[in-house]
This record gives structure tokens, sequence and C-alpha cells, in this order.
DNA sequence: CATGAATGAGACTTCATTCAT
DNA sequence: TATGAATGAAGTCTCATTCAT
């Protein structure tokens, strides 16, 4: 009668299957109630997990959010950096990564959330070194500004100003109720971002 | 006859000066640490008041973290209303509230960041109703599209940007190192949001 | 009618009297069921507490059992120090020592059993500076070797002979039903010891 | 038909070696870090198997202690009584077995220690008919006070201390560095404990 | 009002054991 | 027989809150 009874409980034994469904799920949930919020016993009811079974895949709770954030935030930023190398200009450059931006909102909103929009711990644990899109941001703007395709003005400035700008189109689309994809508003705010970097 | 009677009270007589010092501190401690991340103990100890004095003076600490939210966010909603109303025409509401962000920031940047930096369950318990400093920007944007001194677009959109442009230079200035006050930004941020509202 | 309910709960608030008993209990239930076998909740319990107090008075169950064995282990070794210093000879000396750790055993044996019968982690933990109980005896050994009132022999082993005819009697005291008090066998261990000495 | 039935197997097929390797293994293990400190999976890996397997050879890990224990003490114990009926008259017999004692440390230290100098759980599982070789010696000394070659005195006080002599020489020996052989030192342990019964 | 010892629910984590493969 | 992922009971510890003083 209810999904419930309808659900198959099998206990599952592919190890990489078990790693996958508590990283999915503690991404979720992380992103709806706060690393700090969510206990060990709503990510394995969530899961379909024993509370133990997170042990065999993480060191903790913290190991999880870490990896969860240091492996995709640097692959994001990889990402990004090959993507600006690809173009030419520092306009097609940063529309390029402005719409990289707006695709991966709209591919994981949940993931977005957790590497961009949300206030972590984990954010004062990255070292300099650590590849950062917001590092990309500024090296394209900084770039622009040598090559004289961006009025000079100060570089950490203007990429708070462009970055603000994407971030918070992501924020109201959650919070706000935003209806369109970000993707397609994806020109709007490239036309917004050179804008601001026409001052 | 006790000794109770008998003793000196060097003990604070003015709660109005406790709960301030409690306030103060909760708001530092929420801000570096997140409101779950803090203690009571941790809260009685910077304070430098027992545990079970908070109790005096708040329900609890949910409560605290409330009133400290809904009380200084709608202040800040309607000293920010007060302050639009006082101007004339879309550009100068926008470039005034602008400055009062900036100001805010400048005078107390725990308090701003509690309010509007921070991810919050707080922002969840705001009914549509309650003042908010983000409504009354989205109202002069709408005003000034009505009133054809900005091009019409997605209201919402138009806001973020704007919003987005102003609290990511501060989010800059605290985390990655912008030397000048917000204030002396102020011009700068005002003419990038003009810029992206006339698109 | 049961003696359940003829006693008075009273919190406790002296945090002295709490320490105190959380002490004699931790130290009988460490000795009957060992360190690792003794659980928080057997402990609070048994001490008439509740769980979270323990933590009041001590940062964990482990620093509980070394604050338990360090503090009272040197205290002893200290005592057989000034205890043998007040005599003359290495007989005397032994002597006193000898009556001295029958008469603890006898005042307190699971204190006595928990320093120096139980096996514990914790003596891999002390620094050979530590005062030690087993140092004295073989330093009073030693210097009557040096002075020639013991004829000379490993002392390390004369040691061991000596210590281990004495302890020994306590277990078998604590396992093997003796019956009489060990003080009351202290001369059939001093002549044994020196007997054995006397190699 | 399946990759199962055409997979080469290597895995281990003398279930025998396995179960002695476990056996090595967790003996040096529950001497090192006792049993409760020791855990499945450091036993698995030190024995270079799978957690799973330790339950086709043993119940669990509180059987395989017993088992341990049990077996291999009744097993010296017997063996002591055995050799001490080839000897005659209670000084031959109590200089065999003390060097049969010091034999066994020296060619099972870990052994010995587990069964002679642990204080375990294990001793109080005991009943009074298990043969033990704490009451061979006992009945040994027994058996020379009422032959007269040996003063009477109190049995139990005796073979404490003649037992706690041996046993002590071997605790001195793991942990305070004697560097003979236990069994070189067997003579001056026969020695001094025919010194200590000569009371 | 202030204090801080005590509370106890509930968080995180460990680990002996099971069982599908 | 061997494996090792999964389990879940039970352990250690934290911390918001209470309350006698």
């Amino acid at each position: 009668m209810s999904e419930q009874s309808l659900s198959i409980d099998i206990v599952m034994r592919d190890g990489a299957l078990t790693k996958d469904k508590i990283q999915q799920t503690a991404l979720r949930l992380f992103v709806e109630k706060g690393i700090t919020g969510t206990t060990i016993r709503d990510l394995a009811a969530a899961a379909g997990i024993a509370e133990g079974t997170l042990y065999r895949h993480f060191d903790g709770k913290d190991q999880l959010a870490w990896e969860l954030f240091f492996e995709n935030f640097t692959a994001f930023a990889l990402e990004l950096d090959r993507l600006q190398e690809r173009h030419h200009g520092a306009r097609a450059k940063l529309e390029a990564m402005i719409h990289q931006f707006c695709a991966f909102f709209d591919r994981d909103p949940v993931l977005f959330s957790y590497l961009l929009l949300a206030q972590h711990e984990q954010f004062r644990k990255l070292t300099p070194e650590t590849p950062s899109p917001v590092r990309v941001l500024r090296r394209v703007i900084e770039g622009g500004m040598e090559r004289r395709e961006i009025p000079v003005m100060d570089a950490k400035v203007a990429t708070a100003m462009v970055l603000g700008l994407v971030l918070q189109a992501a924020v109201f689309k959650v919070y706000e109720g935003i209806d369109q994809s970000l993707s397609s508003l994806a020109p709007t705010l490239c036309d917004a971002s050179w804008r601001v970097l026409s001052g």
C-alpha cells in the first residue's frame, strides 16, 4: 500500500555505490540544514544506511563535509580555468565563465549552493594554493586590466562586484523565487558584469 | 542573619548592562563561529558571566539569536525605508541606500555580517510582512521602472544584481582583504549599480 | 520499605564532595571490572550522579583513571621514601617499608590493588622521573649492598624477588582467601625478604 | 558460468594454518594491548585475514581469549604436575618446577605473560577443579610440610611468597630490563625460594 | 539578579558480529 | 573456507537548560 512496502530492502554490497549515496544525501542535507544541523542519524536514515556504515567510507562527519567541499570546489575551479584558457579576450573569457556558473547551478543547484553560497567553516581551511573559482575570476579580470580591455580599477573590488552579481542571482533563484533558469539569465548577467567593469 | 545578607554585594545590579554585554558578545561569537558552533559556555566565558545568567535575560540561545536578528534586521529595514522616502528619483534613492549599507558595515561590521552575510536558519522564520532591507531595495527599483527612470526588466533579477554587488564587496572586505572602508567604495558601488540597471 | 525509599535524593551542590564521590566509586569499579570494563554509565549510576556530571570534574574516563593512578602512586612513593629516611640500616628500612605496604593494603585494599596489582596502560605513561615505590625499594636495596649490609647481587633481581613476595601475598589475600590481615603477616614477609637478600 | 567459478582460488585452504595464525596473533595483541583493547580489526589486520574469517574458527573474541587461556593454562598445570611427580623430596620438586617456569618464560614470553602475568577476567571463570600451576605449587609445598621437609607455616602464604618471587622476576624482565634469561636466574630463584620456606 | 554544579537527552563514534558473495 | 561491507547496540562525550544557593 505504502511506498514503504513496495521498496525492496537490499543490503548494499557495493562499497562505491554506498559511498556515492552517502555523498549525495549528505550534500542535500548539509545545504538544507547546515552541517552542524545535520545529524548522523538524519543522514543515515535519509541515505537508507546504518549509522555505523558512514564510518566505513569516511573518517567522520567533518571529514565527509570537507571531502565533499574540497574535491568539488577544486574541480570546479579547474574546470573554470580550463574554460577561460579556451577563450580569448577578457570579455569572452568572462562570458564563458558566467555561463559556466549558470550551467553549474542549473545542473546541480545543491552542489552549487554547498560550494558557493553556504558560509562554511570549510572556507577557512582553504590554503592560498588551492585552486578557487574566485581566484580564476579575479585573474581573468586582472588580465583584462593589464591588456587594457577593462579600465583599470581595484581588481578585488571589481571581482567582488561581478561575483556578487552572479551569486546573488543564484541566491534569489533559491530564496526569492526567480522563475527562469540561471542559464537563461546568463546573457543578462554577462551584460551587467561587463557594464560594471566598464566603469 | 545569614552570611548572605552581610556580604557586600559587588554583583552587577544593572541588568541592562549585563543584557547588553551578552548581546554584544553573542553577536561576535555567532558571526565568528556560527550560532550552533557557539556554546553557552563559550558565550558566558567571553561575556564574563555565569552560564545560568543568560537565562535571566533570554529564553535561551535560540531566542537570543532570533531577537538579535529580528530587532536589528527590521530596524535596518525601517531605517532604509525612511531614508529612501527622503530622497526623490530612483537614482538618488538608490545611492542613498547604498551609502547607508556601506556606512552600516563600517560602523558595525559584526552586526552587518550577522544580518546580511551569514546564512541563517533565522531567514526562514521571516514572514512576508516583516520589513526587510531586500524588499525596500526591490520596491525602490520597481518604482524606478514604473516611473521609467530605470529600463524595465525583471525586478527580482535587477534587485539581486544590485544587492549582490554591494554585499559581495562586504564579503571581500572581510575575507579577501579589501583595504578601503566600504563607505569610500560607495561611489564605485553606486556607479556600478546604476550601470547594471541601465541595461 | 526498601532502602531505596529511605534514601534522600539531594542534588549535590558541593563540587568537592561530588569529585570525591566519583573518585571513590571509580576506584572501586576500575579494580572490580577494569578501566575498559567500567562504563561511564556504570560509574554514574554507582556514584549516584548523572553521566554528564563526571565531565565537570574530569576531562574524561582516561584522565580520571590517570589522575587516580598518578596522584596516589606518587604520594605512596613519597610516603615510602620519607619513611625509609627515618630509619637506619638496610634491614630497618626494609622492614619499615614492608610494614608500610601491608598497612596500606589493610587500610585501603582497593587503592592498593589499583596502584600495585592491576596491570595498567597507566604504567607505561610513567616517566623515569616519576617517584615510584618500586624505585624507592630498589634504592634501599642498592644502598644496603653498597654498605655491605646485604650481599652484593643483581639489584634488579633482588628487588623483584622482595617486591614479588610482598605483592603476591596481597594477591593471595584477595583471590586465594588468606585470612589474616596483611599487617599481621608483615613479620613473616620481613623475615622472608631478609632471608632472600642474605643469599 | 559466473566469474566466481572461473577465478583462480589462491585463498588459504588449510584452515588449521589460519587458525594457528589467528591464535598467535591474538596472543601477542592481547598481551600488548589487553583483550578489550584489541579489536577484531586490529587482529585481522595483524594476522592478514579478513574480519569475518575469525568467526570460521572461533565463536567470537571472548571465546578465543578463553580458549587461548584455558587450554594453555591447564596444559602448563598438567606439565608441571607430571614434572613434580618425577622428582622426589620437596626441594627437588620445587627446583624442577621453578626451572620449568623459567624455561617456559624463555621459550614463549608472550604466552607466559598471557597466562600468568596479565590480570584477567578469565581467572574468575576458573572452577576449583581446573588444573592450575598455582595449585600444583601449593600442593608440593603442603606435601613438604607434611613430610617435615619444610617447616610448617601457613601454606597459602608460603605459596604466595614463592610464586611472587618467581613471577615478579618475569615482570621485571619484561618491564625493568633484566638482561639475563630467566633460566639463568633459576638457581638464584631456587635458592631464594628455599630460604623463604626455611623460615 | 547572579552563580555554577548538576542534569540528561542526544550527538558522534566504535566495534563485535552477521551475511551475501 | 574466506571476504569485507553492513549492521546497530552500546560507549564516550557535549551542551542547553535548570535550580539550590
